[in-house]
DNA sequence: CTGAAAGCGCTTACAG
DNA sequence: CTGAAAGCGCTTACAG
């Protein structure tokens, strides 16, 4: 806008008034309804420079003299001017906000993650949008808006994502983190080994003396139950047993998941003697179904967990589970998205691996 | 923009070539150098109209005849078009943002809230941003980040918030609903009774016998705390009890928070036989250091919690407390706020209670 | 190191 | 019911 900032009659609005000192005194009236924001164009005014000199102050994209740069700050600072968003983004293109995509917000880990990019994304000033998306079809849909809104970035777990939706994020050229999941070319991966957790446990449950293990998955598509059924399978190889012939059943990451899969595996012939579960809340689904048909845990029936979240130590008997590092998860995918929004890396698929951490409590 | 689209050559950015169907064989090459989104000209000249009426068929803020608004759909959904949001904003005001601003991701409670609040925004196509926001001064600054952004909408859970700031919102006219705290004028409120829950869960208490009942509250200035204070000193009223006798600690809403309380609360001189703690994330810490020093529960110590989240059922013993139902919550906060911006209300403050439940498990 | 000018892609009076 | 034109508040070549 252009008229002249007269700070002095600026109202709680942060509006400045149009009318002019003369009028100062009906200020308080006059601006709720002729009022308009300040603009570069007050800061320049006020500043004595040009807009674009107060742009360059803003962004910091080109050297200003101290001087010049002390007068627009101070500028800034009195008259309490704020760009406009959607006008930085329409010229400059960037919209300032960060996405993650989560399969729920029912399971803690998720917030935890949301808590560790905050860490990172608050001192830069970026927004952090979050979407719970449950479903391959839903998925692709948050992943299409969030395109649409133009969003600078998003850091998905992408469970159920159609590869067609992931190849469509790279090539409008949206950076991107995958968490836990198989690396994506053209976004950078943040995971723990999966396969080597779910080893380390199967391991930790042979040593105690279990034999028939049975593993416990979500979604049978999802990366990490993929893989960590392939570490299960890797500790029975090596202690000489037959990893083909470990029951396994595929429902869902909820504890209702776990009650299901449980049930059934409880059905076989012979039935486990441990249940290796994809993540907690499966595990506690697990537990619940144990004391429903009377199994003593971990005397007839040990289950192990994964992640650690709070309620794994909470629950009786307290679970045996691999430490998944949440908050550091989140701020390793904020970080690596922020080095591809500064431009850092270019054509570079990276992996960052954290590590976990297997915690032997009383469920086995 | 205003090349013509050909969108025989638009690309899989969703870019059309500005080449012109000499080019196209070059195209894919040449657009990812040259190329520009879909325009809202672009649909225009596609669909035979002007580029107002283009508008009017997205915003629907004007009547269009059918026949018309079918070309126009038609030529959106050829094109792929999708609307740049900084430019609408800039123009139309409207960020298509709403915020969530709660003191902490790390509850499992707002999570849920936020997922109640998605239920409504996703079906409105608004994106939801969230900031956890631990401290008076980081409150007050996340909100005045979220203003300066232009969201449309807060919901805020306003844990320390300093008067002013809410004050500042209103004054800058952005729309916003309190979660659980008291009425500020020109924000709606949603909530749960929370004088009555206490004073319910109180009664419980002496109706099983325990008579030298403690608060545990999280922030002294925050409303739930001194809301359930309040419901505990009218049960102890009620009974007949001087409610001024009661001991209280004031920690923060945490696990470590109800820890400290709770030594401290059991150094006094008669040390309670039961604690009200403020939330369940306090009421676990509480169990924590009744099971640290060697005291059983309930036997020894009555514990009970607020919220009843998901590790409330986990623990043992199991927690008795008052449920609050996070989604409905988030749900109510959506719905009121949309009521706002769409206008619907004005110069009202309205209240929304949602009901609470009673949940009597083994810790009392 | 700084400024004048053009224009990003929409929405909204205004006129018909 | 529809269109032509102005302009929202910035950023960015371009020129000095």
């Amino acid at each position: 806008m252009s008229s002249s900032a007269c700070d002095v009659t600026r109202n709680l609005h942060g509006h400045v008034c149009v009318c002019g000192p003369i009028l100062a005194c009906w200020c308080k009236t006059f601006c709720d309804v002729r009022s308009t924001m300040v603009g570069i164009r007050d800061v320049a005014e006020a500043a004595g420079v040009s807009a674009s000199t107060v742009s360059q102050v803003v962004t910091g994209k080109r050297p200003v003299a101290a001087t010049t740069r002390a007068r627009v700050e101070d500028a800034i600072a009195r008259l309490d001017y704020r760009p406009h968003p959607g006008a930085a983004q329409l010229r400059g293109g960037r919209s300032g906000t960060i996405a993650l995509v989560v399969p729920t917000l029912e399971n803690p880990f998720y917030p935890l993650v949301a808590a560790g990019m905050q860490d990172i994304l608050v001192p830069r000033d970026l927004l952090l949008t979050i979407t719970d998306s449950s479903g391959p079809r839903r998925s692709d849909s948050a992943i299409r808006r969030l395109v649409s809104r133009r969003v600078d970035g998003i850091v998905a777990a992408p469970f159920g994502f159609s590869t067609e939706t992931l190849a469509e994020l790279r090539d409008a050229g949206v950076p991107f983190v995958t968490l836990g999941a198989a690396p994506v070319p053209g976004g950078d991966l943040v995971h723990t080994d999966d396969v080597e957790g779910a080893r380390e446990v199967t391991a930790h449950l042979l040593s105690r003396g279990y034999r028939r293990i049975a593993f416990l998955g979500g979604d049978e598509s999802a990366t990490p139950t993929r893989q960590r059924l392939e570490g299960v399978r890797s500790a029975l190889a090596a202690a000489g047993g037959d990893p083909a012939a470990a029951a396994v059943a595929f429902t869902d990451f909820t504890r209702e998941g776990g009650r299901q899969g449980t049930r059934e595996l409880l059905a076989r012939d012979p039935a486990p003697d441990a249940i290796v579960a994809a993540n907690d809340l499966m595990a506690i689904g697990a537990i619940d179904v144990a004391r429903e048909q009377g199994l003593r845990v971990p005397d007839d029936l040990a289950v192990t967990g994964y992640d650690d979240i709070e309620a794994a130590s909470l629950i009786t008997p307290s679970l045996t589970t691999v430490e998944n590092p949440a908050r550091e998860i989140g701020r390793a995918c904020a970080r690596l998205l922020l080095e591809r929004l500064d431009g850092a890396v270019e054509n570079v698929t990276r992996t960052v691996a954290l590590s976990h951490r297997l915690i032997i409590r009383e469920s086995s």
